[in-house]
DNA sequence: TAAAGAAATGAACCTAGATTCAATTCATGT
DNA sequence: ACATGAATTGAATCTAGGTTCATTTCTTTA
């Protein structure tokens, strides 16, 4: 009997797989999934591009599992907020308000996670972090409705509005052009009271 | 003397070229940007592959310019309800209600005209449109406001608001689940609802 | 320190799909 | 019918970037 792996070494293995899904983060954040090569990432890490593949089967699943990493974090971060004492209107207040903070603090990464097309297993991993970012925010809609705080309406819809909205106000295109704008702030608070209006007012009635 | 361009010549030019275009139309409304392939275009245009480029000098263009015009036509039509008699809130009303009418018929076309990154070109050019549709909102509402029909908001922000609301409920990728698929004029009124709700509330006052 | 198994390296390989171009077909005017 | 110039064709070329793998470097145990 000539090897063994020992603990250190386990460590220091699992440490150069955090690190590779760390580069992913860095990279991603920096060009977009679009721009993010394997290479690219590999020298983030400090790796060589082989490497990268004793640690992940293929570029997909890597990216996929970077994805659902930090979506994770995201996640935990915002169920923790709507989990918080308050009326369901607060908490769906302060819920958004910490999405758009947070989302404009790193708009590059925030489009990649939230919106941007990569492979087929990116995708598929984002379509669950999504559903639960879309179930959080769902759940205080019809927290809020039961109390009656909001009137009633679809909740599942007005959730998939909230993240659109928020996505198209924060971190879509359009909301970056050089001209209007206005520090991440004001652009959080606006977006909030957008939301929060989409899903608080009383119906709107036909004529 | 030999040769010279005839007028039925001339027209069966731009006839190629127009076909090519709805064929890029086809095409991408079936699969995508991503499965859009130059060769598929040819052959849905009933057209080898080189003569796309003797008409176009590059995929890029070539979508780009069918990408253009689609959302010439939608703007067009976008445009004529948002001018149309009545008070900015019906204005607004329909015009959302018809955005969202035209979008779920066509969804996989819809989310590649105002989502799916492509080529650079196309990019830029999906850049050009969703300003000129925001712009048709960002009216409607700045109309509504001055009215009275609205509260005071940014209006430029509850545009893009609306387009992402909009976006997210009807072609999005959550809005393709099987489970809750009402039928395209339940999901478009429900999503006209939001959206109006959005704009014409009364402010959230923070606690 | 030597033998043996693991991990790391990065240049070579492979593939999908855009682009090109020599050969061919079609239109025109004499 | 023929000469000329344009348009069409589609197989061959080119390229970016993911993936592999023979070689090298590191770890462990005797």
């Amino acid at each position: 009997m000539a090897y063994r792996h020992t603990e250190r070494v386990q460590e220091q293995l699992q440490d150069k797989r955090d690190r590779i899904l760390q580069a992913v983060r860095a990279v991603v954040g920096e060009v977009g999934f679009r721009g993010a090569q394997v290479a690219t990432v590999a020298e983030a890490a400090g790796v060589a591009t082989g490497t990268v593949y004793r640690h992940f089967p293929s570029k997909g699943e890597l990216f996929a599992e970077a994805l659902a990493l930090n979506a994770g974090h995201e996640l935990a971060v915002l169920a923790a907020v709507a989990r918080s004492e308050g009326t369901a209107m607060d908490r769906l207040a302060d819920a958004v308000r910490v999405f758009a903070l947070r989302a404009v603090r790193a708009r590059r990464l925030a489009w990649a996670m939230i919106a941007e097309p990569a492979e087929p297993e990116v995708d598929a991993a984002r379509l669950i972090s999504r559903r639960a970012f879309a179930d959080v925010f769902e759940g205080l809609i019809t927290d809020g409705i039961a109390a009656g705080d909001f009137p009633p309406q679809n909740a599942r819809l007005a959730a998939a509005g909230l993240i659109g909205a928020l996505t198209e106000g924060l971190i879509g295109p359009l909301a970056q052009d050089a001209d209007h704008q206005p520090n991440a702030a004001t652009l959080a608070r606006d977006v909030t009271a957008f939301c929060l209006q989409a899903v608080s007012a009383r119906p709107y009635k036909e004529s």
